[in-house]
DNA sequence: ATAAAAATTTAGGTCAATCTAAAAATAATT
DNA sequence: AATTATTTTTAGATTGACCTAAATTTTTAT
């Protein structure tokens, strides 16, 4: 059994595997769990002691299957109640992360069976992100970002890379939301920006980070 | 801000005030909570810095009237998770419990302002206990046990005082639920169990100790 | 009013989760 | 290859939340 702050630590560094790295440093998950690294140290060693991890010294981490196995029942969790929060509770998708990041640890199997249920047993979450069914399974996130569409495309917004309220609250004010239609209607050379148009509306600029932050499936 | 282990300890020391016990002792605590004298000793005199109780040394201890806003507060958020998961996620009321326990500390103000307006502002929990409104207002608990009533009486059944799973489930079996019409039919003098009749169902037995927590209302 | 019993507090210790400062190991540069 | 910089670990402290054992206070009974 492992205790909220274990829980924690054990997402952040499945997280920062899930990008193909190996082994996660001490200084990475310090930096994600807002911790100092000699916390961390002491961390890591408990967690390879209750075997979600393997860790060796001074050569970073590795998530075991155990321990994946717990990082995405906690991701399960945190992606249903966001889900829940935006579709019945009427919070917007740049408000639902902190309250998610503490119902994710609340301890009772019925629950999220029954949460789950309720919701229609919903396969991604408010951001696009995949919600791992009951063994853990899940369709990958769609990877492709707007930017790298070349002029003339047309995709379906999917999932957003960014989720702070800030990038999300933009693409509120754009009418960018999972399931819009993007048109490329001009690829900027000089600063990677572009213009767009968003399902029917009147075309838009967005910069760079904007495009790369957006990830569509192409049609 | 409390943490979660003082909120539930503030909770505890509350609800033994309910009964109108002007201080609390530290033993009583210590059996709610499960916890040792010792160790309710330290807690309470660090709730007294905190200002959410007033301690005197030896004399149990006394809610203050922030303490009591705080109380409600987490008293408030069990009680509507407790209607959330019977109303929407298909729990019986023996089952809420240890699930409301957590759900009560989640830190979000516009989670329980939300929560609130999507179970429509309920004002009793499944169990019959008053929730509270977010000024901490609410309506007292029916006082009246069944076993009070006289032979031939009529009453609506409008709360539990005892909530435990195995009560809840024996209600269940016999068809008593909150808003249950029952009937006093015979009151046995030897044994103080009670035959009524509940709704239209045939005549049962009742022992005195369902009378007594059962709680109604007379008509 | 004393003595015995019960309740409560204090002392001293443990464990989880953090920190700062110092030491050790690894990586990067000259 | 040697030096410097960076990363990581260890040592030692602190805080919250618990515990047991011992001391103290209050209550109850003789
Ligand atoms: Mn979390
Ligand atoms: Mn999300
Ligand atoms: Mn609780
Ligand atoms: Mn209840």
């Amino acid at each position: 059994m492992l205790s909220l702050v274990e829980e924690n630590y054990l997402k952040a560094i499945y997280h920062l595997s899930e990008g193909g790295k190996e082994q996660v440093s001490t200084n990475a998950i310090a930096d994600v769990i807002r911790t100092k690294p000699a916390s961390v140290s002491d961390m890591i060693q408990r967690l390879d002691r209750k075997g979600v991890i393997n860790y060796t010294k001074y050569q970073g981490v590795k998530v075991t299957n155990e321990g994946k196995e717990a990082a995405l029942s906690v991701i399960r969790k945190h992606r249903l109640w966001e889900v829940f929060l935006v579709e019945h509770l009427n919070f917007s998708w740049d408000e639902v992360h902190e309250v998610a990041e503490q119902l994710e640890h609340i301890k009772s199997p019925l629950l999220i069976e029954r949460l789950d249920k309720f919701l229609g047993q919903p396969k991604v979450d408010p951001h696009g992100d995949p919600i791992p069914d009951a063994k853990g399974i899940f369709r990958a996130k769609p990877q492709q970002p707007l930017q790298h569409l070349s002029e003339g495309s047309l995709a379906v917004i999917r999932a957003v890379k960014d989720t702070s309220s800030a990038f999300l609250q933009h693409l509120d004010k754009l009418g960018a939301h999972l399931g819009t239609q993007v048109k490329i209607l001009e690829k900027v050379e000089f600063d990677n920006s572009m213009q767009i148009q968003l399902d029917q509306s009147p075309p838009v600029f967005i910069s760079n980070q904007v495009a790369e932050n957006l990830l569509v499936q192409e049609k």
